[in-house]
DNA sequence: TCGCATACTGTATATAGTTACAGTAGTCCT
DNA sequence: AGGACTACTGTAACTATATACAGTATGCGA
């Protein structure tokens, strides 16, 4: 598939973004004037290239049916819901439609991998993990089902309890350690349920 | 707010759906071949009914711009993108079309506040912020304009070079402080442009 | 049973939007 | 220097869409 120019890249951009910000693809029209384009078939050569390359599909004659195809559709990450579950949820809930405190949308670019099904955020709280930089009131994005390794962060269902701790195995046995001097490790009596393991963090400014 | 009428609902979630498969509302003639109408004004009385009672918006005379305005739409928070500017850019693009190296997407509920026009994001070189928490490689989002208060993260122009430190009043003077021991603290010879105030932090998982 | 709302058919039209044609200027490759 | 390609200005259809106007039928509550 031929490359496309900064141009053409930039008009492909301005769809997307125009989908998703109103919903509907733009006019030629709208593209022209965002453009700064005093012609329309600055706008109509363009997007003729881009459906030549592949990048752009539309049904010929129908309004705002410009629709970004391929690679950069797919580069153009898929906005993604997480659910945010409570900070302390009793139990774990099964996938599904889990008691969901909240959402957050991302893209699949902004945060660097592709949530699935297994995918969830946690708000923190504490500052037990204060020395991996997570703050009290940070969301946290985990991921079930991989199993951690040495050093990564994890969402942890301790005797009941979950808590976010760094994965550590010593000796050849796991525990979790508290990234703050002030909170004390946990080893686990019985019980070791991880639940997720870190994948990305966003944070508000409080002011 | 009225209720709707069975076939008024019907409407309305054609329209909802619609959006949802292709991407962009049905045309008054789609809506009205899919319910088996004969008559455009069919759609265009119950149209403007849902209308009048606050479920539905449109943009007047604008080719597909129907929207289901009420309670599932205000649930769902606006996705806004956020241009990604590089890292470490000569000088600072105007507002219109910067030179974007990318773009985050996220809700407006999930950082808390409303991406505008003078919200941008900026990748985080270097560890002078640590004391903050902030990261290299951290998404910073900033938001240019409201002027900045003691002890903020501010991004700024110092003598030609953009650093993120902490926004600092002493003694009725500003300057930028480095949250890291290692670092110099910054007193603007000549000139302090502040570019923007921190508002957001998205962090990726590295592993 | 009168009035009123919903739920339509049918016709018409202005405007929104797509798309074609004709042409100019610059860049890059050969 | 010429050809291919990008990046535009300008004009002009022609089609798609939204929306107004004029009616008809049916059910429902006062």
């Amino acid at each position: 598939m031929r490359p496309l120019t900064a141009k053409q890249r930039a008009l492909a951009d301005f769809v997307e973004s125009h989908r998703r910000r109103h919903g509907s693809a733009p006019t030629y029209q709208e593209i022209a004037d965002h453009f700064g384009f005093r012609s329309l078939n600055a706008v109509t050569s363009h997007l003729r290239l881009l459906r030549q390359k592949g990048y752009l599909e539309s049904d010929s004659g129908k309004a705002r049916s410009l629709r970004v195809t391929s690679p950069l559709a797919k580069l153009r990450s898929r906005i993604v819901d997480i659910a945010v579950l409570g900070a302390i949820p009793a139990g774990f809930p099964e996938e599904g439609a889990p008691e969901a405190e909240g959402c957050v949308s991302v893209d699949v670019g902004s945060v660097g991998f592709t949530p699935t099904r297994n995918t969830f955020a946690v708000r923190v709280r504490g500052v037990s993990m204060i020395g991996r930089h997570i703050l009290d009131g940070d969301l946290v994005v985990l991921e079930r089902g991989p199993d951690p390794r040495h050093g990564q962060v994890v969402a942890a269902l301790v005797d009941g309890e979950r808590t976010l701790k760094t994965y550590v195995v010593k000796n050849g046995k796991p525990y979790l350690k508290a990234e703050n001097p002030k909170y004390p490790d946990l080893i686990p009596a019985q019980e070791l349920v991880i639940q997720g393991v870190f994948k990305a963090l966003i944070r508000k400014a409080r002011d």
